[in-house]
Formats: structure tokens, C-alpha cells, sequence
DNA sequence: CGGCTTTGACCAGCGC
DNA sequence: GCGCTGGTCAAAGCCG
């Protein structure tokens, strides 16, 4: 994929950031955490507001970047996210790191470098920069074969003649990942995904699906997976940008702009049944799960006719609607 | 019947 | 070279 902002090009754009060693991620919610990695994940965090995250303090978690540039860049190649760039208030905060710092072992020293993540939600980038589109059409027996026909070309994968560097790794394609709170494995995005596979992830009795974007000539895929750890945690890992717009019933409202790429099918966040809470905005703001580090203004309950109304992690939700109402004008009710 | 999921097999990369 | 693992393919089956 050559368009948009893929890899560290955009490092401009956001600000510094850095990337942690080999994209080990590791999220430390008190209870153990989990981690995954990736290679060539970059990642970035939501923190709480004044809160301890993992025994680093937010505020020593340096670049911080907001959630809906970074959308901007990687996830919008259209630009519409531009649209969100309202001022995240208080709520997102954005650390991504590059490869300069921590760089050395592949997790080794994850647990002193790597950021560590929000109980409620983050979302972590990998800057792979690459192709990565062209192999997807291989078929089963065409796999052996397209190598040989290769071998005049660019560099085959076997890498025949060189002495294995490091540096000829395949090429990625930007990734972000997203832990959400939910029941739900397959979080509705706005897109439509078929599934291609799904296999048993190590030392996870989770197995791990894998989607692609349905839209042809769209080759953006998507991991979805549920921490072992925290079996209330979803991770979806998007690779790649949408080269269409969302065909999300969203559209027309602010709300598919601000999801990441791919929900349909979901009702507005306003039209959810009471206690029933939109997995998007449950990533996004971490509102129906706090955690016990988050520190909220008291504030008072919303009224009972709210839709949303009615769960004893209401509050929290409310906590955050403004921002809600910023970043959803159309979908939000006036004042709760 | 088309679109989607399931599932076993295959392939590539990597570490030992 | 071998085994493990992640990622992908594609046939078969399911479902509206």
C-alpha cells in the first residue's frame, strides 16, 4: 500500500513518538495483565487522566498525541477524521514510541520499557510501511510456484542468497489494535468483513479470528482476538486502510468518523438499550469499566429517561458526555 | 443462490 | 534440519 501514512512517515505529523522494542505490548491492569506481540508494533496508549497506569504515571509517559490525529494519519486516508479533532479534553492520551528508543531485545526489558496500558482501552500502531497487499491471492498450489517465478524479481522470501538480514523482513502494513471491554468477540465497525480463518493462539484457550474487508480491491484485514488474561477484553488489531468510505449506516453522523475502520449493524450509542453499551464508545471512553485507578469527578447521575440510563456504570458514562457529545453531535440526545 | 463461516491443510518465518 | 507458530487458503457447509 503506498498511499496514506504508513510507517514512520508519520512521525512528523504526530509528533514524536517512540516505538518500543519489536511492538512487544504489554497491558498491566493490576490483576497480571497480558501482553502480545508484534512485530514491528508501534503502540499507543489511553491513559486516565491522573491516573497510575501500571506503575508508570501517566504523565511520564512523554509524546502524547491525540487519538483523532492519529486517526487522522493512519486510519482516515480521506482525511473526514480531521472532523474529531476536537480537543480530547482530559480523556485520550497517546503514547507511541519509535524504534530508536528500546530497541534492543525483543522483549526482555518489555516490562520496563514497554507502556503499559489502560485497563478500559488502547490502541497501539505498528508502522509497517510496506506492500503487503500483493500476496493475498496466492492459491494453494500457486504458493510454491509463485516463488520460483519470483526468484528473478525482487527478493524471494526464502531468501536464497543472502546471508539472513535482519533488515530484508517483509514489509507490513500499518497496524493498529484496539483493546475493548466487551462481550462481544467481533465489534461492529462500520465496515464489512468476511472471515478467512482462525486458528488457536498460544498459551490462549482465545483463538484468534481473521477478517478481511469484504470491499473489493480493499485489502485491509483485521485479528481479532480475546485476552486470555482479561477474558473481557477484546483485541482487534487492524492492518491497513480502507481505500472506500465506511458503508456503515453511521454515515452521515460523526460517529462512523470516529470509529476505527470497519461497525455497522450497531444502532447509534443513543438508540443502545438501556445497559447495553455501544462497544465502540466502551473502547473509545472508557466508560462502563472503570478501573480502580480511574479518578472521576463526582458528577451527578444522568436522568432515568436517558437511554442509557440505568446501569450502575452509568455514572461513568456520564462522566464523559460531553466529549461524547462533542465527537457524536448527531447521535447524542441535547443534555443528559 | 450468494454471502458468510468453519475448518483442516498448507506455507513462511523463526528459534533451537 | 526440525519443530513451532502465525497467517492464509479454499472446500464444504450453513443461513437468510
Amino acid at each position: 500500500m503506498s498511499s496514506g501514512g504508513g510507517g514512520g512517515g508519520d512521525q512528523g505529523r504526530h509528533g514524536v513518538y517512540h516505538q518500543h522494542g519489536h511492538g512487544q505490548l504489554t497491558r498491566n491492569d493490576g490483576a497480571g495483565g497480558y501482553e502480545f506481540s508484534n512485530d514491528d508494533m508501534e503502540s499507543f496508549f489511553f491513559n486516565q487522566p491522573e491516573g497510575v497506569v501500571g506503575g508508570v504515571r501517566a504523565d511520564e509517559i512523554e509524546p502524547y498525541s491525540s487519538l483523532t490525529s492519529y486517526l487522522q494519519g493512519f486510519l482516515d486516508p480521506t482525511g473526514l477524521a480531521r472532523h474529531l479533532d476536537v480537543p480530547a479534553k482530559h480523556e485520550l492520551s497517546v503514547d507511541v514510541r519509535t524504534h530508536d528508543q528500546d530497541s534492543q531485545g525483543t522483549g526482555s526489558a518489555a516490562g520496563e520499557s514497554a507502556p503499559l496500558l489502560t485497563p478500559n482501552s488502547s490502541v497501539s500502531f505498528s508502522s509497517g510501511g510496506g506492500d503487503g497487499e500483493g500476496k493475498s491471492h496466492r492459491s494453494k498450489k500457486g504458493r510454491a510456484q509463485e516463488a520460483d517465478n519470483q526468484e528473478d524479481g525482487e527478493s524471494s522470501k526464502k531468501a536464497n542468497n543472502k546471508p539472513k538480514k535482519k533488515a530484508e523482513k517483509r514489509p507490513r502494513l500499518p497496524r493498529v489494535s484496539f483493546l475493548t471491554k466487551s462481550e462481544v468477540d467481533h465489534l461492529e465497525d462500520g465496515y464489512r468483513w468476511r472471515k478467512y480463518g482462525q486458528k488457536a493462539v498460544k498459551n490462549s484457550p482465545y483463538p484468534r479470528s481473521y477478517y478481511r474487508c469484504t470491499t473489493p480491491k480493499c485489502g485491509v484485514k483485521k485479528r481479532v482476538e480475546r485476552s486470555y488474561q482479561d477474558p473481557s477484553t477484546v483485541i482487534t488489531t487492524y492492518e491497513g486502510q480502507h481505500t472506500h468510505h465506511s458503508p456503515a449506516s453511521f454515515r452521515g453522523t460523526s460517529a462512523h468518523l470516529f470509529m476505527p475502520p470497519g461497525v455497522h449493524g450497531l444502532p447509534p450509542p443513543h438508540l443502545m438499550p438501556p445497559g447495553v453499551f455501544h462497544p465502540e464508545l466502551m473502547s473509545m471512553m472508557r466508560m462502563p469499566y472503570p478501573s480502580p485507578n480511574m479518578h472521576l469527578p463526582s458528577v451527578p447521575p444522568p436522568p432515568h429517561h436517558h437511554p442509557m440510563a440505568g446501569t450502575p456504570l452509568q455514572q461513568h458514562h456520564f462522566t464523559d458526555y460531553a466529549l461524547l457529545q462533542d465527537l457524536f453531535p448527531s447521535t447524542m440526545p441535547n443534555n443528559p
